[in-house]
DNA sequence: ATCATTTCTTAATCTAGGTTAAGTATTTTC
DNA sequence: GAAAATACTTAACCTAGATTAAGAAATGAT
């Protein structure tokens, strides 16, 4: 149960002094998620953030038709949580599921406002981190609303050369928003193309 | 040059003193812009965002093709910036521009940190609307990905009622993301099922 | 190792939404 | 208030990507 990655993510936007750093990590919880289990199940109502210390969770909504769409990916040293249900305490409509056993740091909303009273930096912390995530999500929708899926695929490709080799394809197709079969035929264009 | 609205709205998340708000007022600018002018246009660092007073503003790209792309209107009461340009300082590709002549109060960059050190109860106030802007476009995102061009329709109809009959049913098309001549073959459709 | 499950590929067919084009409102501008 | 510019509609035709289906490859469980 080791907290580092999560505190040198911290470092990056401000400074924390020991004692801070103690009584934060007083506030976190640790648990390891398997493979295939969940963190939230859409219905639920979410009670809590996650840091993903090792391993890989993605969020994913579906559809009346069943259909998965992917709005995130969480390798490690990446934030994720259904901030919609976080935020409005409602029932939330997202799923966040290991792809391999995966160990997070969690903070609850109770904490996380205990945090913000008590080392008010970390306000700026997660200012910081909301905008430049809001940033990313404008960029994506951007995306959907301008580009192929050929040139969404060789984005992802660009921005994720890590999750590539490591996820299922279907995964990426959930994520820039193609069928499977769509994605396949692309990618064996492109091989031609060479 | 009013900026009574803009107090109201820091009042819904947090309580400013007197002496705060003459502190904060004299780090404001005042403009109006005209319709068809510009707030920002694309491949200009952004300097500043801004606060609608009344008017509307709307954000939006334009792809490669020459089609545009709008990410969001800012009526009355909403806030709207160049978020990628203003935090990377590198050219934006957002084309801020009047829809009727529009009064805002801006805040530069600079002086939104001063703020943030003077005041920093300013930081939760823009942590808490980031986060809502986060909700609303990680929803967007989804409903890009998940609903027929009907439904984003219809589900704009019933998040912007006031915009509808205000806003030319082009910029309505160019935010669900199809062409304007779709959407009229869609209204055309629901009027008869009526 | 073997069977079962899941993932990926290929190909035929289909459709939501795009494109082009031409005509008809509706605004804007002077 | 007439002319020009912009917005909206309709319709024929087109295409990117979806659907369906069936087989091949990879992964996982026992």
């Amino acid at each position: 149960m080791d907290f580092t990655p999560l505190f040198h993510n911290f470092a990056k936007h401000i400074t924390l002094t020991k004692t801070e750093e103690k009584y934060i990590t007083s506030l976190l919880d640790f648990k390891i998620i398997k493979a295939k289990e969940f963190l939230v199940q859409q219905g639920e109502i979410s009670k809590q953030s996650a840091f993903v210390l090792n391993g890989c969770l993605r969020g994913y909504t579906i559809d009346s038709e069943g259909t998965e769409h992917v709005l995130s990916f969480a390798p490690k040293d990446w934030w994720i949580a259904d901030m919609y249900s976080l935020l409005s305490q409602k029932p939330g409509n997202l799923n966040i599921e290991a792809m391999v056993d995966t160990e997070v740091a969690l903070i609850s909303k109770t904490n996380q406002d205990l945090m913000y009273e008590k080392v008010p930096k970390l306000e700026r912390f997660f200012r910081i981190i909301i905008e430049k995530s809001l940033v990313a999500y404008q960029q994506r929708l951007n995306d959907n609303l301008s580009l192929t899926a050929t040139e969404r695929y060789m984005k992802f490709c660009k921005t994720y050369p890590q999750l590539i080799n490591d996820i299922p394809q279907k995964q990426i197709a959930a994520y820039i928003g193609v069928t499977p079969e769509f994605l396949s035929k692309l990618r064996a264009k492109q091989v031609k193309a060479k």
